[in-house]
DNA sequence: ATGGGCACCTGGCTGC
DNA sequence: TGCAGCCAGGTGCCCA
């Protein structure tokens, strides 16, 4: 599910709950997720106060005062904050329980999302550390982009889902930014054009920022923390719109499978 | 080092 | 109505 906005409005709407509030206790009923959710996790993280809630790629970092939870919605995931009385529903398989009468609820149907604890750096934590740079900090522009690329042969979509190489653009996003980019997923990324990289990072960054302000993309799952949909989705150009006219030209628009997924692109509009 | 394919899991939809 | 088959916002791991 969840691209890089999907998380950031996630991290938005949880931050103003946890930050500063005492963690009373964690119920876990279904720690058999992508990672089994680490026994001890309950018994450490409770009593602690959430000192911040980070977002690194599409993961959430809960740094308490002594130690820190790594969360991952995966596919399917979502996190909610409600009153901890309510009553669980399928596939609500941890509660994080505040010590204000709420609590963060994380469900996920597939159980591809992660729930972690670390005690060191949570950045330096084996699945974090070797993330590539935050796209949309100064750190990711053109020359960085191009020296990624150079030499790959793989195709520029897919090169966009490597997360060694760029975070937090998944499915949905690859395909959006290469339309407005103006360039063909299936290129390979070698041969992408010096000039055509400035485009291409405007494009991940327009369409990153875009989406979080329409709270991320709704497809099936995903929910803010107030159960809310993302708006997103009323503004993809290409995604999952095959044969549907093309919003710049009306050519139709075509589907293609690259790595055993789903892409999207316009025939005229991209080379 | 790079790239391709598989695995993990559940649920919704399609078409016979 | 039932059911097989396909598809879905991710990503670590194994192999060539």
């Amino acid at each position: 599910m969840p691209e890089l906005p999907e998380v950031e409005t996630t991290r938005r709407g949880i931050e103003p709950a946890v930050t500063s509030r005492v963690i009373e206790r964690v119920v876990v009923r279904e720690p058999r997720l992508r990672w089994r959710v680490p026994d001890e996790l309950a018994t450490l993280a409770s009593g602690q106060r959430v000192q911040q809630l980070r977002r690194r790629a599409k993961y959430l970092v809960f740094d308490l005062e002594r130690g820190s939870m790594i969360l991952h919605l995966g596919m399917s995931g979502s996190l909610r904050v409600m009153p901890a009385t309510a009553a669980p529903l399928p596939h609500d398989h941890v509660d994080i329980i505040l010590d204000s009468g709420q609590c963060l609820r994380f469900n996920d149907p597939r159980r591809f999302g992660s729930l972690l604890w670390t005690v060191d750096d949570p950045l330096k934590h084996p699945l974090l550390i070797r993330l590539a740079p935050e796209p949309l900090s100064e750190e990711f522009d053109a020359p960085y982009l191009a020296s990624v690329a150079k030499g790959r042969r793989v195709a520029i979509k897919q090169l966009l889902m490597n997360s060694a190489l760029v975070v937090g653009v998944g499915n949905i996003y690859a395909s959006e930014a290469l339309f407005h980019a103006g360039i063909r997923p299936q290129r390979s990324a070698a041969k992408i054009r010096q000039d055509e990289f400035p485009a291409l990072v405007r494009s991940i960054r327009k369409v990153l920022r875009a989406a979080i302000r329409q709270g991320g993309t709704t497809l099936r799952d995903y929910v803010n923390a107030d159960g809310q949909p993302g708006y997103f989705r009323q503004k993809l150009f290409v995604y999952e719109r095959a044969g549907e006219p093309c919003r710049v030209c009306r050519t139709p628009i075509k589907r293609m499978v690259q790595g055993q997924r789903a892409t999207y692109y316009c025939p005229k509009c991209q080379k």
